[in-house]
Order: structure tokens, then sequence, then C-alpha cells
DNA sequence: GCAATTGTTGAACAAATGCTCAACTATTAC
DNA sequence: GTAATAGTTGAGCATTTGTTCAACAATTGC
């Protein structure tokens, strides 16, 4: 018998296996490194993020430039926000949406290049 | 009236907006990015993601590894294959697998510094 | 040839997701 | 105060997604 694995297989390499095993992180900051992806992984979102690179924009420009309603760009807004990826600023009546940091450019930079190598 | 925009609301700043939508990409640009982000929006393929970034591992280490039957795997590694994440070799009965590129590391690395910053 | 093992695939089903709609809050102008 | 506009929120519903299960393909050893 060996160690922590548990499993069907013959086949597995398990000084291999407990070696990665060591490495990995808990099983919490996958889920929300998981959670964080999960904003880039849809189109809606993505270009809200897109345009939000190019210039602070209010709710009504969002809905606007995607052609959506206020409600769908707000609740899509809304996960951005608790994920800290964009930030807000009210202003009268509008709400200006802005990225929180360079972490949005830099994601999407890397996917766009993966996508066109 | 003003150019493209067809929308519910007055306050739109139609000059902004238009200056934004010229540097949108495609709508197809955002669908297949939002496939690949897609991808990293599982702990499940996350954890695969990184036991890879550390050892190239066959189907069985990773279901070990997981704790997950050899078919979730090899779903999950069907999706990673599709977008050019991960590649693989057969040796005997044994499929390892192994990232395709930096790419992966790079997106994980800055979803990681977002959470912890 | 056959049995054993690794790996893949498609169908099925439960869980998560994104939009719509309606109700609500907040600010401005009167 | 009221009316109008911007924005948020929760419920509902259709679509998508991840795992399980069973069947299948591929390689090895006899």
């Amino acid at each position: 018998m060996n160690p922590i694995p548990v499993c069907e297989n013959e086949c597995v390499h398990d000084s291999v296996v407990c070696e990665v095993r060591e490495r990995l992180l808990d099983e919490g900051e996958y889920l929300d490194l998981a959670d964080l992806f999960k904003l880039f992984g849809d189109p809606t979102r993505l270009m809200i993020l897109h345009a939000l690179e190019q210039k602070e924009l209010c709710v009504c420009d969002l809905a606007a430039l995607l052609n959506l309603t206020k409600s769908a760009v707000s609740h899509q807004l809304k996960g951005l926000r608790l994920s800290n990826l964009v930030k807000f600023r009210r202003e009268g009546q509008n709400v200006y949406y802005s990225l929180a940091d360079g972490h949005v450019r830099a994601i999407i930079d890397i996917g766009l290049e993966h996508l066109h190598e």
C-alpha cells in the first residue's frame, strides 16, 4: 500500500504523484482562482472589461455599447466589483466604472496572444 | 439621432461610446477568448493545469492526484487539448500530458497575484 | 488469438450561469 | 413634495456545464 492516493489504478507513478501533490495549493485557492477566471469566461463580461480598458464608462454607456439592458450590465458589473476587477465612482445620477488595476489587461492580453499564436 | 447606438437611454455619452466601439474587437474574438478563459474557470481543470506545471503526468496520475475517475480527467483534458493548452504523447499504454506553452503559467500567476494583493 | 489495463467518448442528469422582468433605491429638476 | 432618469436587486427560466456511467478503442503480455 502506498501513501495518500486512493485510486482505481495500478499504473500510478506514486513518487511523482506525491511530489506534485506537495506543490499543489490548498483546494480553496483553486476555488477562488476558478471564481476569478469564471468572470473572464463570458463574452459579455469580456467586452465590458475590454471597453473599460479604453475608457471609464457609466452603466448607460456600456448598455448602449453592448446593446444590453442596464440590468444585464449591472448584474455583470456586480460580479466584477466583488472580485475587485473594477472600481466605480458616483457622479450625480451616473455611476462610472473603470478597471481596478492592471491585472485585467494583462490576463486578456495573454489570452489574445494564445489565440493568435 | 446618433450613430449606431440603439438604446433605451438618454444619458449615453455618444462620442465616447463611438470612440470605444471602434477599438473593440470582433464579437467572435470575445467568444473565442471567453471559451479559452472558461477552461480556467473550473477548480478541477485549474488543478490539472497547475499539476502539469510541475511535471508531465499520465491520466492515471492525474486521477489519483485529484481523486477523480479517469473518465472525468479525460473529459477535462479533451477541452484543454482542443484549446492547445496541453499537449500529449503516448508511451505504451500511458498517455502523458504536459503544458503546451507558457501561457497557462502566466495566466495562473497573474490570477494568484490578483487574489493575494 | 485472449485477457488485462489505460484511455476516450456519448448519453444522462444535477448544478451553475446569464438574461429578462418587475420592483426598488438614488439623485436631479421642477 | 412630484416626476424623470440612472442604477441595483431578486425571482424565474432557459441554457450551459461537470460528473457519472457504460461502452468502446488501443496497447501489452500471455
